[in-house]
DNA sequence: GAAAAATTGGGTAATTAGGGTT
DNA sequence: CGTGTCCTAATTACCCAATTTT
């Protein structure tokens, strides 16, 4: 299954989480996420009156990507 | 009363959202929308009631144009 | 005509932004 | 270099009752 260039399918009311949920998905201060987002390491949504918002399933990916498992531990 | 869901759009209608439409897109209160309008960040339509309507056009725009993508990941 | 849901308004807490520092 | 904390100003969220919309 190829993933083509994915142009902006974007809003069909997209999910997004504040920075005080993201913060708490990542165990991180809020601070920390507004460095993610200033440093382009995560996208972000601009409110009008200058407030970021963040695309759940983005943040979910990232969770996942960098999430990795203990080996299964063989029972001698 | 059998006006369906959606009256039929006419030539230079525009399709027009709630306070609480636009709200759930910028995943915000609705009426933080409303103090939008009051300050002339967003454009505002006015029911003989009193209650605001949103171009649709508009806020995708809007949306679109505070939207930032995050950069590409460094893979190291 | 009646009822449920949404919006309006105002007032007061809670978050967030941004810079500078550790 | 990344993160947590302190500070101030700005933005946003939740409370209420009254009105409008569906």
């Amino acid at each position: 299954m190829v993933t083509p260039t994915q142009p902006a399918p974007t809003d069909g009311a997209e999910h997004l989480l504040t920075p005080g949920e993201v913060a708490s998905l990542f165990r991180v201060d809020p601070k920390t996420v507004t460095r993610w987002a200033s440093a382009g390491r995560i996208g972000s949504i601009r409110t009008p009156g200058g407030h970021r918002r963040f695309r759940e399933s983005e943040v979910r990916n990232m969770l996942a990507s960098l999430t990795s498992e203990a080996l299964p531990q063989t029972t001698r």
